[in-house]
DNA sequence: AATCGATGGACCATTTTTGGACCATCTGAC
DNA sequence: GTCAGATGGTCCAAAAATGGTCCATCGATT
C-alpha cells in the first residue's frame, strides 16, 4: 500500500482548514455553539445572543438557528425562556482543584478496586484482535523490567491503560485516563522499592499474564476475579508500608 | 470557472503544488478523506461537505467522489442519509472532544454498572450519620415525584450523587460527578416517558429504599447486590426501547 | 477491440432551509 | 399602571440542498 503524501507540511496543533466552513446548516451551528459554551465563551447563566442576531451572524435563517439551539437544549446545555432568552445551563468544571492532591494512595486503590474488575468484564466483551495485540505488547514490555521498580511501574500503568482501551467504551476510557493520571501523580512520594520488591513484581507479572489469558479466552468471571485479587494484593502491600 | 485540464501521472519527486487541483482518482480521494476523518478534521457526528462541493474541491466528478465516499461507508467510517448528508461514524478523539457527545446511553449504563455497585460498598464502609441524613432527604424527594418522569430523573440523579458522597472518597466523588454530568446530557434522545412509566418508577423507588436500608444496616453485600440489580434493570429497560 | 474507471449531465425522492407572519411573554422606560 | 420594544414559540408554503440512480461518452489500459 502506497501512502501518497501530497499534503503540505502542517504545524502540529494548527487546525486544518475545513472545506465548506461557510455552508451553515443546523448541525454545524449547533456544533459551533456547543464548542463556545464548553470553551467558556458563554459562561454559566450567561444569555446567548438573540436568535435573530445569531441568525444574522451565522448567515442563516432564524429557523435554522432555532433548530441548532433546540439541540443544545435537548442536551441540557441550555435553557430557553420565552420573552427572555436562552441561558447557559452547563457548569464548566471550575473546581479544577487538583484532585490528585486530595487523593491518598489508599483512596486511589479503593477506586481502582471498584472500577477495574468490572472494567475487565467490559474488556472481555468488547476487545478485538488489535486491542489484544496491543495488550500483548504491553505485557511483554512490563515483563522486561528486570525487577526495576520504576520501569515496572510505568509498564504497569500502560498495561492497565490497555485494559481500559479494550472496553471500547469512550466514557470508561476517559475515566480511566484520569484515574491513571491521579495514580501517576499521587504515588511519587511512595517508596516504590519498598513495595515493588523483585518478588512482588514477579507475582504481579504472573497475575498480569493470567489476566491477559483470561481475556483472550473471553472468560469474564476469571478476568474480574484475577484483577480483584491483583488489586487487593496491591492494597495489602500498600498497607504493609503505610500502616 | 471551468477546470481546464486533468493530468494523470505525477512525476516522482515533483513538488505537489496544491492539494486537490489534479490527479484525483477515487482511491486517492478516499484516502485523503479517511485521513481527515481520523485526524479529527471532521469529528464524530459531523457532516461531511456535500458531494458536489467535494467534487469541486478535489477537481473530480461527483461520481468519483461518490465512489470514494462509498469506500469509507463500507469501512464504517461514515453513514450516508438521503437528503441529509454523510456523517462521521468514527469516534477517535475522546480527549479533546466533548465526552458526553461521544457516549451512547448504553455505554453510559455499562460504566455505571461497573462503578456503582462497588461504590455502594465504599459507601457502606465510610458513610457517616450526616451522609445518611442527606441520602434520606434525597430519597424522600425522589419518591415525591408522583410518577413524573422528568422530576424522577432529576431526583434519581441527586440520590445517586448522594451515594457517591457517602464514599467520602474525593477521587470517587470526582469521577461520579463526571459520570453524572454525562448522564445528564447524554439521554436527550431517549423517550424518558417510554422507559419511566409510573410502574417502572415505583420499582426503582423500591430499590432505592432497599439500598438505603442496606447502607444504614452496613450490609455491603446487600447494597452492592441491590445496586447491581437496579442498574441491570435500567439496562434491560433501555434495551427494550432501543432494540 | 474490449474493458474499466472517470466524466458530465439529467432526473428523482427526501430533507432542510428559508422567509415571512403572528402570538405570548418579559423587560424597561415613562 | 401603561406602552413600546425585544425575545422566544409556532406555523406555513416555497425554495434550496442533498444523496440515489441512470446513462451516454471519453480516455487509457489490456
Amino acid at each position: 500500500m502506497n501512502r501518497p503524501r501530497l499534503q503540505t507540511a502542517r504545524v502540529p496543533g494548527e487546525a486544518e482548514p475545513r472545506l465548506g466552513a461557510r455552508s451553515m446548516n443546523a448541525a454545524t451551528i449547533a456544533s459551533e455553539l456547543r464548542r463556545q459554551i464548553i470553551d467558556g465563551v458563554y459562561a454559566y447563566r450567561d444569555r446567548l445572543p438573540p436568535e435573530r442576531l445569531l441568525a444574522e451572524h451565522f448567515g442563516a435563517a432564524r429557523g435554522t438557528v432555532r433548530a441548532a439551539i433546540q439541540r443544545l437544549e435537548d442536551t441540557n446545555l441550555l435553557t430557553r425562556e420565552p420573552g427572555r432568552g436562552a441561558f447557559v445551563r452547563y457548569r464548566g468544571h471550575a473546581e479544577r482543584d487538583d484532585i490528585a492532591e486530595l487523593t491518598s494512595p489508599l483512596e486511589l486503590i479503593d477506586v481502582r478496586i471498584a472500577v477495574e474488575p468490572d472494567m475487565a468484564r467490559l474488556a472481555v466483551r468488547h476487545a478485538n484482535a488489535q486491542d489484544l495485540n496491543r495488550m500483548r505488547d504491553a505485557l511483554d514490555r512490563v515483563e522486561d523490567c528486570n525487577g526495576d521498580a520504576e520501569v515496572f511501574s510505568r509498564g504497569d500503568e500502560a498495561f492497565h491503560m490497555c485494559l481500559a482501551e479494550c472496553t471500547r467504551n469512550p466514557l470508561m476510557l476517559w475515566l480511566y485516563r484520569h484515574i491513571n493520571e491521579v495514580r501517576h501523580r499521587t504515588q511519587w512520594n511512595i517508596r516504590k522499592d519498598k513495595i515493588l520488591t523483585p518478588e512482588a513484581i514477579e507475582g504481579y507479572n504472573r497475575q498480569h499474564r493470567d489476566l491477559y489469558n483470561a481475556i483472550v479466552a473471553r472468560d469474564a468471571e476469571a478476568a474480574t476475579q484475577i484483577l480483584n485479587d491483583h488489586l487487593k494484593q496491591a492494597r495489602t502491600d500498600l498497607l504493609g508500608v503505610h500502616p
